[in-house]
DNA sequence: TTGAAAGCGCTAACAC
DNA sequence: GTGTTAGCGCTTTCAA
């Protein structure tokens, strides 16, 4: 049952070898060779065992995601992207998902797991430690970080600092100064990870403005939901003439919407709310955002990594737009 | 660099069988050769080259998922389960996400990309025609359907029938009888698709409380939100004495609400809505629901193929239980 | 342009 | 218990 690449070189009264050229298009086959050996192929249905490939030639024609989860709004675009792309390609896609369980404490990574199955790997929407990165290098495969990155290495990213400054401009230009933030993690694992750049900035742009920065407006959600409402509920707890917030991800507007609803705020009558992703039930909510498009992150990503195996020379750094979405949660103080 | 299995036999000054049957946890090994090797294992960083296991094995640890989409509510968080799950067991995810573009046509799965590739394959939340059901058993792998799939094959789902019954049901009680119903697909693959039971389910219940149907108040909107949309529009362009809607999904019950605000119609005071999903940000927007358990559903999904792998028996059909979340979208007419 | 043959790095009989 | 020896199904020199 099972038809092997002999199977065909018979069929076809050739070598395997040249079964073996032909099927891949190798130069130095006659023309009419590869015909009678195609022929023969599909007649017989053959297809080539995958993991022998892979052992003879060194190639898997597989491609890893590395992600912290699936089912967030950035996470599932990008790799939905980046597997269409894949397919496309002929490549297929090994999903390496991990719970990402708080900010301190993570499992570290398991690179054995990795090790010779893949061509390359796209490191999804998360910061390592430059020990993660050193670690991952040694697994001798391109390498593209998709949403930040360090910035020696391969990325396809917007820039979040212009971005998160864009939202808090946009909420300056509407007149508000006393703005709330609500940012990723505390903790900074590397100046390049997407929280610093955009705490970075919602300050530039206080700066640029001549408002003063007050640490009682900041709070940190953890990119979730969850972690918006309790940033939320942390800075108006604290801080009573809040006018506007701007939140890290749509995931924590929404969280900051939660809480506000709750406590009876009005928004945008008495509080304006900006988040940064474009999700698409923010407009259901009329949330106003600064979008960015996940799924084209992740096939560019997949562009770059193929192009990387197959030693083309790359643009290393891809920095994609962002887009301000007016959809009602803003408006003059 | 690359150290193999036959660098670990050296070291451990063994043969390179008991070096295999050591870190495989065969029997037959005495226990100070099992330190021994494992021993020199670690200190060398072995670790088994995937393809040259599967090559001599015939297994290779992989599950593949099948699905249209992963940035859906639903298939990114079955995904997300299955993932984890699988991590937990060594086994790999690779993901088969094509886009599934319209109601009637799509393309062809290529079972070759498959074939030698998985020890086992999760079909998610897709209907397959029964043509597509007998190719995808010719693999030679278990197969488990998440969402739906034919009764007499393993999957794991929740009662559709009874889910969309039970979501009617709760419109009736509140005194609702002109109750529009937003399908998934109009055209039928089979018989146990989602839609067609979820259908049923509606049908039921308004025959059971003596509710005449009505043609009119059903249209689809294969589960995504701008088909929601669609098809509020089309009942509500129809009849003007709809007081309650269900909707197969809850991203088609967000495009149901959109239509309503956009026509300035208040939810729950002049016409209610339910869906069937439990969508997290259903809640931010008062969305009632019947939710189901995704994540779980996958994880469930996961242990059923690597039982059916490791040849136990198991439960052929896995029901999983839904959940009222009385949101605020529906009331009393 | 094609073929022969030597691996790729492991597993699985079978013998010891 | 452990070692020997064939493969698993391809790719890839090297000759022809």
């Amino acid at each position: 049952m099972p038809v092997g690449i002999d199977d065909v070189a018979r069929a076809a009264g050739v070598s395997t070898a040249t079964v073996s050229r032909a099927l891949r298009g190798l130069p130095d086959v006659r023309e009419s060779t590869r015909l009678r050996v195609e022929q023969a192929a599909v007649q017989l249905g053959y297809a080539p065992t995958p993991s022998a490939v892979s052992l003879a030639s060194g190639r898997t024609r597989t491609i890893g995601l590395l992600t912290p989860w699936v089912s967030r709004w950035f996470h599932s675009n990008v790799i939905e992207g980046a597997c269409q792309a894949l397919r496309v390609a002929g490549f297929d896609a090994l999903l390496y998902s991990f719970q990402l369980d708080d900010d301190a404490a993570r499992e570290p990574i398991n690179l054995d797991v990795l090790r010779r199955r893949v061509d390359g790997l796209l490191v999804v929407g998360m910061t390592m430690t430059p020990t993660e990165v050193h670690l991952l290098e040694t697994l001798g495969v391109p390498l593209v970080y998709v949403g930040s990155g360090p910035p020696d290495q391969v990325r396809v990213h917007v820039d979040d600092t212009v971005t998160a400054r864009r939202a808090t401009e946009h909420l300056l230009a509407l007149g508000h100064t006393r703005i709330g933030h609500i940012g990723g993690y505390r903790t900074q694992p590397t100046a390049w990870a997407t929280e610093i750049c955009r705490a970075q900035g919602y300050r530039d742009a206080l700066r640029a403005a001549g408002v003063p920065e007050d640490p009682a407006l900041v709070s940190y959600g953890r990119f979730e939901r969850a972690g918006g409402r309790s940033g939320a509920v942390e800075i108006f707890d604290r801080v009573d003439d809040v006018t506007a917030v701007v939140a890290d991800s749509d995931e924590m507007a929404f969280g900051v919407l939660d809480v506000l609803r709750e406590r009876g705020v009005r928004v945008p009558e008495d509080v304006s709310v900006i988040g940064i992703d474009g999700h698409e039930l923010g407009d259901l909510i009329g949330l106003t955002t600064l979008a960015q498009d996940a799924h084209e992150l992740g096939a560019t990503a997949v562009g770059l990594v193929l192009e990387m195996i197959t030693g083309t020379p790359v643009v290393r750094d891809v920095v994609c737009a962002t887009e301000l979405l007016e959809r009602g949660s803003t408006r003059p103080i």
